[in-house]
DNA sequence: GTGAAAGCGCTAACAT
DNA sequence: ATGTTAGCGCTTTCAC
């Protein structure tokens, strides 16, 4: 019993009798004096002069099931009419609607909006759309997000940036959320069962440790604020090893973890700029800046302006990401990618085969590799 | 006969039935082994040994309609199923659901993600929550996603920037769809009745602009890209006209109005450097430069760059928007802010009170006062 | 104060 | 090849 695979056609994507992304519906809208309600299906049928089982079908790609006259007959009704499904019936009926939720800490970072229009593109290739939020970090929010999707009939669900731990999402996965994360799995615990998907994180820092190392920096830090997800436990940590693999010791003082400010709401430029200005304060301050992501970077740049240094002369430093600003910046901001449409592509089509019953295995982790971009905000080392 | 008045409360509101926003339901996911579906009301009926309606009753605000003993009962048997309504039934039923609409030109634009997260606080301090769509300034895009949306329940839009012409919502406004345009409303041709909240458009460039000739600039560029939206019109002539309003005619020669490439897909930034290429390579180029938006202006800030100009000794550039990274550029960005939060706000109360017929009179059109933010990336004319 | 019943618009099983 | 019917889960009269 694998109630909604009927839905799917078999390259996994919604079929298009949902008809979003599909072609130029762009001209029929509300002919017919249709001034108060949208037409129902009743409607088309009684124009149509067939029953509504059969303008149903028609729309739903079992066209093989009447005669091309009728066909016609229908398809001439519904243009007449501006008929368009009404989505919450179907879901109600079916139990899912062809909309996948999403799921990101702020829409006002560059680089989620970017996640989100990635993640678009791939679900409208799928006949799918996305629903956007904002979780802002906040578990509860995430929650009744979650909650409010699955009462909307949404079935499938993206994670941008998970707290270290799902299981405030366990009750959701377990009345039938699909939840891929975009991040390193959890540690299944309460059996919970979560795909991922996500940049090689480890070893893009490793990149980013590895270019300043060869630039001749000694002493280079990581200005990340909270580490309150997995992926920047594995960044912190791959940033810890890399540097012993090279001989040196990581030392508390080179790391920022903290937030800017009271409360959670740190803005990522901002505690970039905070870390700045307490890591460029020490004695033997360092020279090199690993930021967790490019924002904070930004904030890293603008803290050591105001300490009076020049980068990249005095200071060197690589952001994480690779959003699109990040060229236009001054200097151009040296970064390690993420292959971001790949990696939409990828969690878009792990979570449909999930929906539609066509993967019913183990928890599939799919991990793309960094890339090192070099641009203008690293130099060598003076010492 | 106002339909959906009945589901909104005397602050223009939801009702809190729809608890999102609301206190923690965070400890009740899935328990008593929920295992395959979520709980529907008759189950949670027959717990409380009542009838659903009395369900329904206790949970929409009509508490009063039963005694204290049964109330207790029913909320018990709704926390111990972790239930939760079912919004496609409800919408379905009632014909809306409680969300409204957002659809943005780029949510890659850190302004229109600070545009959803102001329009998600406001509207969730209305119950009620966002969905958020990316339109690319695509008017097919729009089209169908505002017709998805209807035929999803939900009754309200907010349009983040909109075409020159909205007839292409008019079918969807006459089938119930709300609409306010964050822009100078349209010509009201066909009849169409939008409401519209906005900032000052033409003042605000008219700071910006007086700002420049202030510090002594003499010729002065507008960089903007394709003008196609109310809003930049408004922008661009605002420009020309305060020029003209000192005795400097304006020129085309100052104006960069063109797509970057070919196709429609001008990342902004990229068009202000293309910009910036063109109107400095010219004798007598510009000395001041007003933005379209603040990421068009970093765009100018690199291509001054790149001409081996210093900003703000050479050149001086002002923005518009007030982003949040705007701050930590090098220089930090002058520019015009547009006040997001009080806008959002206004854009959802009038949303919200068309949606519920507390409104039922002519548009609405709300303009709140724009405000210059100096900041670095100004200085004096040389000459 | 509480319950029974109808129906929102659709789809899918089951006739024919 | 086409029609009939029974719900999906909820709200809402209208009875009691």
């Amino acid at each position: 019993m694998r109630p909604l695979s009927n839905k799917f056609n078999k390259s996994g994507g919604f079929d298009s009798s949902e008809n979003f992304g599909s072609s130029g519906s762009s001209e029929n809208s509300g002919k017919l004096g249709s001034s108060g309600k949208s037409a129902t299906i009743l409607e088309v049928a009684r124009l149509a002069g067939v029953s509504p089982s059969t303008i149903s079908n028609a729309l739903n790609g079992k066209k093989n099931r009447m005669s091309g006259e009728t066909l016609d007959r229908v398809m001439r009704a519904v243009r007449d009419l501006g008929y368009e499904p009404n989505r919450m019936a179907r879901g109600l009926k079916t139990g899912f609607v062809s909309i996948i939720g999403l799921i990101v800490p702020s829409v006002e970072n560059p680089f989620w909006g970017a996640f989100a229009r990635c993640a678009e593109h791939a679900a409208m290739a799928r006949n799918c759309q996305v629903m956007l939020c904002n979780g802002e970090r906040d578990i509860d929010r995430e929650q009744r997000y979650a909650e409010s999707m699955l009462s909307l009939g949404i079935r499938g669900l993206i994670l941008g940036s998970s707290p270290l731990s799902m299981k405030h999402l366990g009750g959701l996965a377990r009345r039938g959320l699909k939840i891929v994360a975009f991040d390193r799995a959890g540690s299944d615990e309460d059996g919970l069962k979560i795909d991922s998907v996500r940049v090689d994180n480890r070893g893009g820092v490793a990149m980013a440790v590895g270019h300043l190392l060869r630039l001749g920096h000694k002493r280079i830090a990581f200005v990340a604020g909270p580490i309150n997800s997995a992926n920047r436990i594995d960044r912190l940590e791959a940033y810890r090893q890399t540097l012993r693999a090279h001989g040196i010791t990581p030392t508390p003082a080179w790391e920022w973890l903290e937030m800017t400010s009271a409360g959670s709401k740190g803005e990522d430029s901002k505690i970039g700029l905070a870390g700045a200005r307490h890591l460029l304060a020490q004695q033997d301050a360092p020279t090199g800046f690993v930021a967790i992501n490019d924002m904070t970077a930004f904030g890293v740049l603008a803290g050591a302006r105001e300490a009076g240094l020049h980068i990249p002369r005095d200071v060197s430093v690589v952001g994480f990401d690779d959003i699109h600003i990040g060229n236009m910046s001054n200097p151009p901001l040296t970064t390690i990618r993420q292959p971001l449409d790949a990696l939409m592509q990828a969690a878009v089509s792990v979570l449909l085969d999930r929906m539609s019953g066509a993967n019913t295995g183990a928890p599939t982790h799919v991990s793309l590799p960094a890339e090192l971009i070099v641009r203008g905000s690293c130099g060598r080392a003076k010492e």
